[in-house]
DNA sequence: GAGAAGATCTCCT
DNA sequence: GGAGATCTTCTCA
């Protein structure tokens, strides 16, 4: 296992707090002979029953129960019948926490995203929670997946810390819940949602 | 079992 | 800028 991988007490905190830091790692996807990376540039965080924009608001049920799972698996669900969206889970077990991610920017294995999305220009790639998926062949298959042993899919430490500042604001596209500023993105990235 | 809503994206005007 | 696509999940009867 790389000695860059991001460990279990990295997720073991508050959600807020691993969205923050998840800025400017890296997300890893390895499929067969190809491993593409890209840098996260932007996140959201979610709780559990006090927050109501979050699937976890209703209570565990047999699609949010994963919320209270270990930290450091993989959330993935379908929405708006075309959608998968890549959540890791968070807090202790028992708690309810994740964080979405929203957007990343292509390190490695552009070409591979590419031919995934369809060939479109590389801002476009990556660039929304729904993008980056289809970019990365992120599916329902890795739901539950732990990023933390996995080899398929991972988190690591990028080579340089970075020095974009962090910004916070609402979430988007949530109906409820938007003046919770749970949102973190690297200011000025061109690679941003929106 | 049926109906409604949804953490989005793309195309069309 | 706006609306349709399209399907999973939840709620309620």
């Amino acid at each position: 296992m790389e000695e860059s991988r991001i460990r279990r007490e990295f997720f073991r905190r508050d959600s807020c707090l691993v969205a923050r830091d998840l800025l400017g790692k890296v997300l890893c996807r390895s499929r067969g002979e190809t491993t593409s990376k890209g840098k996260i540039v932007e996140t959201e965080a979610y709780y559990g029953p006090g927050d109501p924009a979050s699937h976890a608001s209703s209570g565990k049920t047999s699609r949010s129960a994963i919320m209270w799972g270990q930290p450091g698996i993989a959330y993935v669900y379908f929405v708006y019948g075309n959608h998968f969206l890549f959540n890791v889970v968070t807090e202790e077990r028992g708690e309810a926490g994740a964080v979405l991610l929203r957007a990343l920017e292509p390190v490695e294995g552009v070409e591979e995203m590419r031919q995934l999305r369809g060939f479109r220009n590389l801002q476009s790639l990556t660039d929304g929670p729904g993008k980056l998926c289809e970019a990365l062949g992120i599916t329902k298959q890795q739901n539950g997946l732990d990023l933390v042993n996995s080899d398929t899919v991972w988190v690591q430490k990028p080579p340089e810390s970075p020095t974009a500042s962090i910004r916070a604001s609402p979430r988007i596209g949530v109906s409820l819940g938007q003046e919770l500023e749970y949102r973190f993105y690297l200011a000025g990235n061109p690679y941003l949602s929106r």
